[in-house]
This record gives structure tokens, C-alpha cells and sequence, in this order.
DNA sequence: GGTGAAAGCACCGAGTT
DNA sequence: AACTCGGTGCTTTCACC
């Protein structure tokens, strides 16, 4: 949980391979001017710090034929439902994300549909939970992601 | 756009490779039963179609100092300025993701701060976009992503 | 904590079925 | 389309600084 210290070399490393995982080492180690094996461990141990949890691929969903993205606002009875339902919300496989919140909703969440008839049957899913009382939808326009690259030069700049 | 041809074989392949980008090609050809050579045309082709657009590293932001997280909804004065804010929302580092929406809020978007104040200075930035006349903040207690592995075996299983 | 070289693999293209 | 195979280049380790 404690802000873990990272020098300016594994801000660069991160860097790189946020912009492309499969960035080679000796790439990173020409552009950096160290060697390959520095990069390499390096890179260990920020995964067993655990700052580095995983790669993933981007991936478009448009052209899998998911172009559909709404976030569904949760109200429920009680308070104390929240744990229930956010795992009956984690198990519907559409949700991408789910937040436990303050304020208007109990629980917010991002759903990834087909199209509107297909959202509307998750929303139907949801609605169908013990404990909910009324959910709120906002359908997405567009999207336009910021992605971690940005975030990390931030944290970079400000350390 | 268009919904693209993947068959089960490309299906397992994005499954390993999403769940770790660096799973060697051989790897992945001994457990489907096929060659390395293969899983490499099959990656080329997917990357040349546009359905992988890049891979990413998962970075435990907690562990980076970053905890806090806060979906803010906007209302414009006028619908005609979304272009004009959408653009200085996006100039804004920690503003990871945003969305034009339908419904209350003309935008919508995701933050993420090192902690209460610093999301309020972010806030406040938005606040003073030009056309911003206010904004509505959820703070997220707690966040559960069903990451893409989840969406990826769905779109498997129903196609 | 870094280096550099060497061994072990993976990638990737060409040619074949 | 998929396979095999070989050259090329990347990763990973280790003795040394």
C-alpha cells in the first residue's frame, strides 16, 4: 500500500514498456544506456513488489462487435447489501468495472454490450438482484481513454 | 467496424495473450496443439486487421501512490461546447478515461489522484473549463475490474 | 547495483505439403 | 492454412567489477 521508491531509470522502463510490453530489453538498455541484464532485473523486482501486476493486449471491441458502453448507477435497499450485490454484479461477465461509492449511488458500474438490446438484457440482469431497488443509465457517445502512459510521466514529472 | 471472423483457435490465443502478454508463442502452439509458427500468423493477422491495438503493462497504482478514485459527471451550458471541453478534459493528466453520455451529464469521466486533495484541485481545474457550469463528484471506496479475459471468454462463448 | 559474454530459447520468414 | 526448419536476435544467468 506505502508509495514504493522508484529512480528515474525504472520510471523509463515503465514507460517504455506501458507503450509496448513486448518492447525488447536491449532496446530499452540501448536507449537508457545500460545493459540488457540491468533492464531485466529491474523489471523483476517490480513484479515481486508487485508494481507491475501484469501485461495485458488492447484489444477493439468495435471490430468484435462490442461498440455498446453504458455506466448503470446502483441504489439498493441497504447499505449493508453492498457485498452481495457487487459480487452478483461481478459475476455478470459484460460488467467490466464495478465501484463501491459515496454519494447518489451505492454501487457504479461500466458495462460493455453488443448494442442497446443487448445492454438492455444486462440491465434487466441487474435490475433482477435482491437488494436493488432502481438503477440509473448513462449511455455512452464516446470514448476517449487517456491512457496509463499519461499517468505515468505525471507521476514521473512530480516525484 | 465491422464484427471480424476470429475462429476458437484465434479465440484461445487472445485468451493467453491477454492474460499475459509474454506468453511465448510455443507455449501457447504446445497447448493448442499447433506450431509456433501459426500462433505468429495468427497474432500478425489479428494485428494486421486492427484487433489487437497494442499491449499494456497493469501497474498496482496503490502501490505507485495513487488510491484515490472519483468519476465526475459535467453539465454544459450548451451541448455545442462538448468538442471544445472534451479537449481540455483530455489535456488534463489524471483524467484517465472520458466519455461523451446521453442523460444528465453531457460528460463524464474517470479520475485518479493521490488522494482528497489532490482530486479536488483536478475538480477544481475542471470547474474552470470554459462552458463547465458544474459538476457532480462520486467517490469510489472500492474498485473491481472484470478485467478483459472475462469479456473475451463471453464473446467466445456466444459466438 | 551494474556489466558483458555465453548459453538457451523464441521469433519469424522461407520453402514445402 | 499449417508445418518444419534455420538464421537471427532476445532473454537470462553468472562471474566479475
Amino acid at each position: 500500500m506505502a508509495k514504493f521508491k522508484l529512480d528515474e531509470t525504472d520510471h523509463h522502463i515503465l514507460d517504455m514498456l506501458i507503450e509496448n510490453t513486448r518492447t525488447p530489453f536491449t532496446d530499452i538498455a540501448k536507449r537508457l544506456g545500460i545493459s540488457a541484464g540491468t533492464v531485466h532485473v529491474r523489471v523483476k523486482k517490480m513484479e515481486e513488489a508487485g508494481i507491475i501486476t501484469g501485461s495485458s493486449l488492447m484489444l477493439d471491441y468495435k471490430k468484435l462487435g462490442y461498440s455498446f458502453i453504458a455506466y448503470v448507477g446502483i441504489f439498493l435497499q441497504k447499505t449493508s447489501q453492498t457485498q452481495f450485490v457487487l459480487e452478483r454484479i461481478n459475476a455478470i461477465p459484460f460488467i467490466t468495472v464495478a465501484h463501491v461509492t459515496t454519494g447518489k449511488f451505492n454501487i457504479f458500474c461500466k458495462v460493455r454490450a453488443r448494442d442497446t438490446s443487448h445492454a438492455k438484457e444486462i440491465i434487466y440482469m441487474i435490475d433482477d438482484i435482491d437488494g436493488v431497488t432502481r438503477t440509473e443509465t448513462m449511455i455512452s457517445l464516446e470514448e476517449s481513454i487517456n491512457d496509463k502512459k499519461r499517468l505515468m510521466h505525471s507521476i514521473f514529472q512530480e516525484i
